[in-house]
DNA sequence: GAGTTTGAAACT
DNA sequence: CAGTTTCAAACTC
């Protein structure tokens, strides 16, 4: 189907643009040379650019961007929690798997509509060459994803930052329209590109002779953000909208450079590539157009399918929204990249996913806030095809999923787009968290994806919760409910497997899956199509219902949809006991309460997490492979661990110490404190950013879900440690490093007051047994962790 | 695939 | 807060 429709979108394309004529030549491209020209010659342009160093922060500026979105994400995604973000992209797989299966792209999409998402999936798809270093495809999913979940924090830091000025107020707007309005300010302000028709092909000719080779130099050095920057063109791109001295025009440079950064590729792709792609897409014919991009064509072409449908599933989504201004219509495309980039990533990470686990908790956190603005920015698709995502939700399906199972991310190429319920507390105290100013735009945003969504009863089932307070993910609704049994069995095996696990499915029959019985809606995420639920009231449409019953809950038990298992280091000193004596990082908020399984069993929630017991723990004959309540370590564990993997559940412990102690965990993990087995960390991580992210544990950031962390955590789970983990892992540090603190403190304040310690063995759920590391250890702690996680990285690709 | 077991979540 | 019930996942056959 994907192909197909991918065909088709292309035929349309092409013919849209022979319509209007060639896509290098589409009317959209003059206009902004034209226009950038016009800049530079202008009096207005030159006055600015004389006013203040513009010109050369303009590039450096656009690149640094760029670069922070693109690449900044190593650093970002070590370091901060934002970071983890891009892991999320559960939503994200989903979309992507949806988008191929479901060639939502529709015809109805106008000519100018098709064009343009060809152009931008071209260009998305060459951004993602470029971006990978490896041939891999995966790789240069992954890339992608880490490079929107970067450019949504920094658009939501930017946004923070210059929506302190009113004016910001049109940013959180994003909604398509409201980008467009951005884009008219930008462009008024007189925020030409300075960068003319020379740049552009010159940044195509970078382009094609090495988009591949480049990047990896950029990406072994992400310092080399420049280099980065150039490759794409975003330069050129950006030419149009240099970035405003005003802070009003920062921010909306900033998205525009955000967008224009995906833009950019894609007009000078769809401009210039496009052509050869649609072309090689529809008949395979050699590009008789371009002949010059031969190699963009063979790079697009890998991700011409990937891209033609994520476009597709956007655009089909708003087809209306067409833009009649060529201006806008660049932004668009840069919004709609973002879809498309979402799911491009989605579908990229699924597949890397699928062979590996990937998906990190960081990523979750800039999903998240990515969502948001993607919701808003990007038109929901027709209702069961969710492309969008409107936000903030996606994370924590993906995440939610692997909560539960957590292990990995098995997503098994769900497709379902399971969105984020996004409360919009949480959704705002997650940005404020994060992100003080992303809030407005995120709400801005999600207003307008909500409105649009009204206004489409289709896309209302998918994006809604973004700008809603509270919520989660939406999954993409049922798109169809095979048989959900199986379904699950496979994904089970899958996450047995250590495959897939990012997606959740519940079997809900009484609880509506308004209850915390129902994993999805304990991971914040909507149900989706493989769901078997009945009665399933965890859908967008339920929006309302699913959030009030989320804030019902939360006020009963604030840290209910936080993550389960709070991973970190230092965490057991406090409670020490014997925790600390665990090697594991990680251990459950509550604690498990087992009597007959010792814990060796899913059952447990330790052990299905991934973590030892402790004191917390009010199990009886804990035989937690992952660490005994009694304190006995994973060491011990491990030995155990064989013994009784063996008797027991062998495959699933084994994995998950294999995993643990894999070289590659410890490569990443050297330290024997951050532990971090693909399990913890993964799970841990997971669940932390993804409560952070998804639901911060307070009250007020618990919109989102936490389970979506355990999704994240499962796909970290996943097999593929080597590129994808790492990512994930060194972003698990980070984000325990930031996260920890926060959800630490988070839990500790509000839940323990400082007594942070549960001490009381019933006082299950709400104290959080790591609270220490809120006190002190946690901040070395994550130190250490990003440190580790920074130089760990480039380990990735050079590694021995 | 149906039935059982298990323990968390919800309720009283 | 403790006990009981409900629920759905995990598990077994």
């Amino acid at each position: 189907m994907g192909e197909e429709g991918e065909k088709l979108e292309r035929k349309s394309e092409s013919e849209a643009s022979g319509r209007g004529g060639p896509v290098m030549d589409t009317p959209e491209r003059n206009r902004i040379t034209t226009s950038v020209s016009k800049f530079e010659d202008s009096p207005v342009f030159n006055y600015i650019s004389n006013l203040s160093p513009i010109k050369s922060v303009k590039s450096l500026r656009i690149s640094q961007t760029f670069n922070s979105y693109s690449f900044s994400s190593l650093p970002s995604i070590f370091t901060s929690p934002h970071v983890s973000s891009l892991k999320e992209s559960r939503f994200l797989r989903r979309h992507s798997f949806s988008d191929p299966s479901k060639p939502e792209f529709s015809s109805d999409n106008g000519s100018k509509v098709d064009s343009v998402d060809g152009g931008i999936d071209v260009a998305h798809n060459s951004d993602e060459r470029s971006f990978d270093p490896g041939s891999s495809m995966g790789e240069a999913f992954v890339d992608p994803t880490y490079e929107c979940s970067n450019l949504a924090i920094e658009v939501s830091q930017t946004l923070n930052n210059s929506c302190r000025s009113p004016d910001c107020s049109t940013m959180p707007h994003c909604g398509i329209g409201t980008t467009e309005t951005f884009v008219h300010e930008i462009s008024r302000s007189g925020f030409v590109g300075s960068e003319g028709h020379l740049e552009r092909k010159r940044n195509i000719e970078q382009n094609k002779e090495g988009a591949g080779c480049d990047w990896e130099s950029l990406i072994s050095d992400a310092t080399d953000l420049l280099i980065f920057d150039s490759p794409n063109g975003t330069e050129s791109f950006n030419g149009p909208f240099q970035e405003p001295s005003d802070p009003r025009m920062r921010f909306s440079t900033s998205l525009v450079s955000e967008f224009s950064h995906y833009e950019i590729n894609g007009l000078q792709k769809t401009q210039t590539v496009c052509p050869t792609v649609v072309e090689d897409s529809d008949s395979e014919n050699p590009p008789s157009h371009v002949g010059e991009e031969g190699h963009l064509k063979e790079l697009e072409a890998t991700g011409d399918l990937l891209a033609g449908t994520s476009l597709n599933t956007c655009m089909d989504g708003e087809p209306s929204e067409q833009f009649d201004n060529e201006d806008f219509s660049g932004l668009h495309r840069g919004m709609r990249r973002r879809c498309l980039v979402f799911e491009m990533v989605g579908t990229h990470r699924k597949r890397i996913e699928d062979g590996s686990s990937s998906g990190s908790p960081l990523l979750a956190q800039s999903e998240i806030n990515i969502e948001s603005n993607d919701k808003q920015l990007v038109p929901t698709n027709n209702g069961s095809s969710r492309c969008i995502v409107p936000g903030i939700g996606l994370h924590l399906n993906a995440l939610a999923r692997t909560s539960k199972d957590h292990n990995v991310f098995s997503h098994e190429t769900l497709t379902t787009e399971n969105r984020l319920i996004s409360d919009p507390s949480s959704t705002g105290s997650f940005h404020h968290s994060w992100n003080t100013g992303q809030e407005p735009l995120n709400k801005s945003l999600a207003v307008t994806t909500m409105e649009r969504n009204r206004g489409d009863p289709d896309t209302q089932s998918r994006g809604t919760e973004d700008a809603s307070p509270a919520s989660g993910y939406v999954a993409g609704e049922e798109i169809s409910q095979g048989s959900p049994k199986k379904k699950r069995h496979v994904q089970r095996r899958l996450e047995n497997a250590g495959e897939t696990e990012s997606c959740k499915r519940c079997n809900c029959k009484k609880s509506k899956c308004l209850k915390l019985y129902c994993e999805c809606f304990a991971a914040g995420v909507y149900c989706v199509e493989p769901c078997s639920c009945q009665d399933c009231f965890n859908k967008p449409i339920h929006e309302a219902t699913v959030l009030e019953t989320r804030k019902q809950i939360e006020s009963r038990n604030p840290l209910a949809f936080a993550p389960k298992v709070i991973r970190s280091s230092d965490s057991v000193p406090e409670i020490g006991d014997d925790s600390s004596k665990t090697p594991a990082s990680a251990r459950h908020k509550r604690g498990c309460n087992c009597k007959k399984s010792g814990c060796l069993k899913k059952y447990c929630e330790c052990y299905q997490g991934g973590v030892g017991c402790s004191i917390n723990c009010r199990c009886e004959g804990c035989k937690n492979a992952f660490g005994r309540k009694d304190g006995s370590t994973l060491v011990g564990a491990e030995t155990e661990l064989e013994e009784e993997t063996e008797t027991c559940e062998k495959s699933v412990v084994k994995e998950n110490l294999r995993k643990r102690f894999s070289p590659n965990a410890i490569e990443q993990n050297p330290d024997s404190t951050l532990p971090a087995t693909p399990f913890q960390s993964s799970r841990a991580s997971l669940q932390l950013p993804f409560s952070y992210k998804n639901k911060p544990l307070r009250s007020s950031f618990l919109s989102i879900g936490s389970s979506s962390g355990s999704y994240t955590s499962q796909r970290f789970g996943m097999p593929n440690f080597l590129q994808p983990q790492h990512k994930f892992e060194k972003q698990i540090p980070a984000i325990e490093e930031d996260e920890m603190p926060e959800i630490l403190q988070g839990n500790c304040s509000p839940i323990g007051n400082g007594g942070i310690k549960s001490s009381s063995p019933n006082s299950k759920r709400v104290s959080p047994p790591h609270c220490d590391f809120g006190s002190t250890p946690g901040r070395r702690s994550s130190r250490k962790l990003i440190l580790q996680s920074i130089p760990s990285f480039p380990c990735l690709t050079p590694k021995d």
